[in-house]
RNA sequence: GGCCCGUUGGUCAAGAGGUUAAGACGCCGCCCUCUCAAGGCGGAAUCAUGGGUUCAAUUCCCGUACGGGUCACCA
């Protein structure tokens, strides 16, 4: 009796491992060429989080013309959710960061590296955890879930570190016969990694985020196959790693206390490990305390928040970058049209600390990306959140050519409009716009009676208002009738000469604005006035007249 | 509690043994201007704490406090 008779009694249809190793092979990819991925449980909802690991990892793939690959982490099937695998495939996509390969929205799988769901991987660990057990290096364990909490608490009580380790790792010391004796009779069992390591011996791992930490060698036998046949996060993470050819394990920086572990499972297992970056999570203020963003309390953790926002893809990507790099923002000043793909991401320039996350900067990186847009750009994207969120707002842009005409006012030039943060701000932008959605509000501020006013509309109108005129002539001849009707021509001669005015011609245009739109701050009101078109502006002023 | 890691303005942060301690968001003021959003200019605001080492420490070392992570047949 030895080890191979242990192993092929418990895993008897186990594929040797040379199969696994010659079925995928080294990636042929470029020297330096880097491998990362993204290894979600379907849980629920993608977080963000998880975008944001993605995008690190899709950026660090794309400069070394790598690969970036999506792994779905399914061996808790108690915590798996309904849909939980298109969830996190088509949050990648609508936030830009869909991986080259891996698990997609409608669950199957792109890339020869799969299956890239675990749960469909089992006989793959199987013939792994066999390998090991037939080098003595892991081995079945009998104990039940109530002798594990006894132990626990006999651990607690004596004052040692807990787990399943040393003299506390019973079944370690079972010979094989007996093993075998006990399984043939039926006796469940689930199957621990033996572990060389030793507690008071040290060792040193390069972090690429964190630098350089010393642990103490992993000690534990920890569980590698569960009473269900699947493995563990931290077997599967070994092996799927190693088959998958990861290069770079870039994961949230929870992981980083199990690293021993992992590299002491690489090296008993005899493969490469891969480097590691352990990233900070990003944070939320919490009445004062930091904490984690979390799933369950906060609404926006959940990637999809920010789509029903509104906020486009590419803010999100741009402010997320701000926090991976903090350089970013000053590339980003330096080159205020380039493509992000161009900046240079740096992975060991991460911080090393969780970053609190700053809605207002989002929303203010969000009003440049925003900016930039063509008119047809806005044009499409707000047409295509309103047909996911806003009926209403989706019926009133069925126009285009008018919406164009809309989403043209001060925009393509030099210095485009930066009032639009999120495609939900939109309504508000425009609505006034639309003779059916326009909703006047009569607060002239400076010129308020209502003879002066009336006076002022029907003036301009009829003896002022030429819609072929040039913005020049156009605001010279709101002078002109400012003068006319003994307001101050310019907003500076007001200043100087306050008694000799009775207002300035800043509030004569206040006063067509406010008929015009009904509010007192809007775009160009050239520009407003061109789109309107006399006989609406007319109308506008008719109806405020009243 | 043990073990890891961290702490620069309100926030994100650069930074180096000697600096006027970058920049961005936010805030305040001014300018521009037909109003706003912008844009330009300026301002307030930071090296957790105690002890070393040193001519010199925010930077290096040790302690303290505070924060985060982790100690599962969850990932």
């Amino acid at each position: 009796m030895n080890y191979k008779d242990l192993a092929d009694l418990i895993f008897p249809d186990a594929k040797d491992i040379k199969y696994y190793e010659e079925k995928y092979p080294e990636r042929n990819l470029k020297e330096g060429a880097v491998v990362t991925r993204i290894a979600p449980s379907p849980t629920g909802v993608m977080h963000m989080g998880g975008i944001y690991q993605a995008l690190i990892a899709k950026t660090v793939a794309r400069q070394t013309e790598g690969v970036f690959f999506l792994r779905i982490e399914d061996t808790d099937q108690k915590r798996e959710v309904e849909n939980g695998t298109y969830e996190i495939a088509t949050a990648c996509e609508t936030f830009g960061v869909g991986p080259d390969e891996g698990r997609t929205a409608n669950d199957e799988d792109r890339g020869s590296y799969g299956p890239y769901k675990q749960s469909l991987r089992k006989e793959i660990y199987q013939a792994y955890a066999k390998y090991l057990i037939e080098q003595g290096k892991a081995y079945p364990c009998f104990c039940t879930a109530e002798e594990i909490e006894e132990m626990r608490k006999k651990q607690e009580a004596a004052k040692v570190r807990p787990g399943y380790y040393g003299v506390w790792a019973k079944c370690r010391t079972i010979p094989i016969e007996e093993s075998m004796k006990r399984i043939k009779a039926g006796e469940k069992f689930i199957v621990r990694f033996k572990s060389p390591g030793r507690e008071d011996r040290k060792i040193k791992h390069h972090d690429i985020i964190k630098g350089n930490v010393t642990f103490p060698e992993n000690d534990q036998d920890i569980v590698i196959i569960k009473a269900d046949g699947l493995p563990t996060y931290h077997f599967a993470h070994i092996v799927d790693d190693h088959l998958m050819r990861t290069t770079h394990v870039i994961r949230a920086d929870e992981w980083l206390s199990s690293v021993p572990l992992h590299l002491q499972l690489f090296y008993e297992m005899g493969f490469k490990a891969p480097k590691y970056a352990h990233i900070a999570p990003i944070m939320k203020n919490d009445n004062g305390n930091k904490r984690k963003l979390s799933k369950r309390k906060d609404p926006e953790a959940a990637a999809s928040y920010y789509d029903k926002a509104g906020i486009p893809a590419l803010a999100v990507r741009e402010y997320l970058l701000n926090i991976a790099n903090s350089n970013f923002e000053n590339w980003r000043r330096a080159n205020k049209d380039a493509n992000i793909e161009d900046f240079d991401f740096k992975l060991n320039k991460m911080s090393v600390s969780g970053a609190l996350f700053d809605m207002v900067k989002l929303l203010d990186v969000s009003k440049s990306v925003i900016s930039k847009y063509t008119a047809e750009e806005v044009y499409e994207s707000a047409l295509n959140w309103a047909q996911k969120y806003d009926e209403d707002l989706a019926k009133t842009l069925e126009n285009k050519e008018y919406a164009l005409k809309v989403f043209g006012i001060e925009r393509g030039n030099k210095k485009p409009r930066k009032d639009i943060a999120k495609w939900s701000d939109v309504k508000e932008n425009i609505y006034y716009m639309y003779d059916e959605k326009f909703e006047p509000k009569y607060e002239y501020q400076v010129i308020n009676e209502k003879q002066d006013v009336d006076t002022i509309l029907k003036e301009y109108i009829e003896n002022y208002y030429d819609g072929n005129d040039d913005k020049q002539t156009w605001f010279d001849k709101i002078k002109e009738l400012s003068g006319k009707l003994g307001y101050a021509k310019e907003v500076k001669e007001f200043k100087a000469n306050p008694d000799k005015y009775k207002a300035h011609v800043g509030d004569v245009s206040t006063v067509l604005r406010v008929a015009l739109t009904g509010r007192t701050n809007t775009p160009d009101m050239y520009e407003i006035m061109q789109v309107l078109g006399k006989e609406r502006i007319e109308a506008r002023f008719k109806l405020a007249m009243k």
